[in-house]
DNA sequence: ATACCAATGTGTAACCTATACACAATTATA
DNA sequence: TATAATTGTGTATAGGTTACACATTGGTAT
């Protein structure tokens, strides 16, 4: 016997047409972060059953393109940038989560520098918004969200990846501003200086805060190397 | 204007037929425990261009049904059990991960007891294989296994999900065992189960193991309800 | 019956990490 | 020059993780 699976394509193409009735899309959580908030790009969905909804960026993945690279596809195309990062988190293939048609979806997350994105022509339906206000979305879309921001928060208690969000130089104040709104916690400042000044994640530029209407904060960069150097093989343990 | 997304199904299969080129399909990594070692279901590839080669349990999505559906009767079709243990963990894309076409899998583990597995009838090419014995298999199917492999290792360190892969009664002797063989690690007998009994998970059956060659340990199961109401929220810190 | 074997079952001290917490120093601004 | 706002810093406590050794139990062989 065999399953469908282990079928040549072609023999499938004859035998059963029916497989090829589900399109695939990627849709990209882009999380930003501005004036102490953790916020994510939106566009305004233009599908008559969500009228005035707003809905994640996405697209339908090409035959020929990698799932991957369909992300980072449709991150170049509404936002401009390239090389950021990119996660995968979920994919979501409830039969009817398209109204349309059956469309399963797979879910990245990236995190950019929202200073970095200049909004394109023809793109006035493009806004962000903070993710604490958003209470729906189009589609699955608040569930796709409320899962990629799950991960991020998890991926954040052991992987300096929150730099991406912050230009190259940042004070320790904006810093854990940042851990702040995504966490949804408030944290000890003397503990959390101690804790990354120990991780030996972060250089000193030996500059200070501009602008500011107080005493300015040093700036920093992060420094992949001694990440890498400084990781310890920790011992597993259950729980 | 509007992406491929927003518009409807009833549109794309006129004007974007090339998106209906690309099968979905599932792909389980069938995880049990046997002889202190973690195995995994493999079934032998009747592709010619793996001829030989082992492969995971897998089949296409049908129009119809959930992704997660689709999981569960591969894994009803292949063991005869439901009710299990299931969790997605990546979704493989790559153009060329298929050869004889566009498939895009997306990848899930399952926990199950091996003793309840019980072969089918003319499933004569399914066999259990030690996970560290595996170097290679068909398609992209070791670097799947790898991804599930390194998914249950960190579930494990935080949520009660090995007992899924053990009878309902079990010594401590047993489930160490199982941690060392999911972990590839050694731990220390009495730091274990002073943790486990900490956590207050565990009932004690009153029982103790029978057949064994030397004095029989007791018999515990896993008491769900002591875990819903032992769960302790952690604050979250960065790192 | 007895001796031996192989595993179970148990507690404590050292170490490390996480947490709670207060005051002096610096810069901008009025 | 005084005030306001924020930066920058250390220590003591608590809690959890790790390392470690010996008596007990039941099975097995003689």
């Amino acid at each position: 016997m065999g399953t469908a699976l282990q079928r040549t394509i072609q023999q499938l193409r004859s035998e059963d047409r029916e497989f090829f009735q589900i399109a695939i899309s990627v849709d990209c959580v882009i999380f930003g972060f501005d004036k102490n908030e953790l916020k994510v790009l939106l566009i305004k969905s233009d599908l008559e059953e969500f009228n005035n909804q707003w809905s994640l960026l996405g697209d339908l993945v090409r035959p020929d393109e990698n799932l991957e690279s369909a992300s980072y596809r449709v991150l170049k195309d509404r936002t401009g940038l390239d090389d950021v990062y990119l996660e995968q988190v979920f994919t979501f293939g409830e039969v009817s989560r398209h109204p349309a048609g059956r469309v399963i979806s797979t879910a990245y997350y990236s995190l950019i520098n929202i200073k970095d994105h200049q909004p394109m022509l023809g793109d006035n339906e493009l806004h962000w918004h903070p993710v604490n206000e958003i209470n729906t979305l189009a589609f699955d879309h608040k569930t796709i969200l409320d899962t990629c921001l799950q991960r991020l928060q998890s991926k954040i208690e052991e992987h300096p990846i929150v730099f991406n969000l912050l230009p190259e130089k940042f004070s320790l104040r904006e810093l854990q501003n940042l851990y702040e709104a995504i966490l949804g916690v408030k944290m000890d400042r003397r503990n959390f200086r101690k804790k990354f000044f120990l991780m030996n994640w972060l250089e000193d530029m030996n500059e200070l805060e501009q602008d500011v209407p107080h005493r300015p904060g040093k700036l920093y960069r992060f420094n992949a190397t001694r990440f890498s150097n400084g990781k310890k093989t920790q011992t597993p343990m259950p729980v």
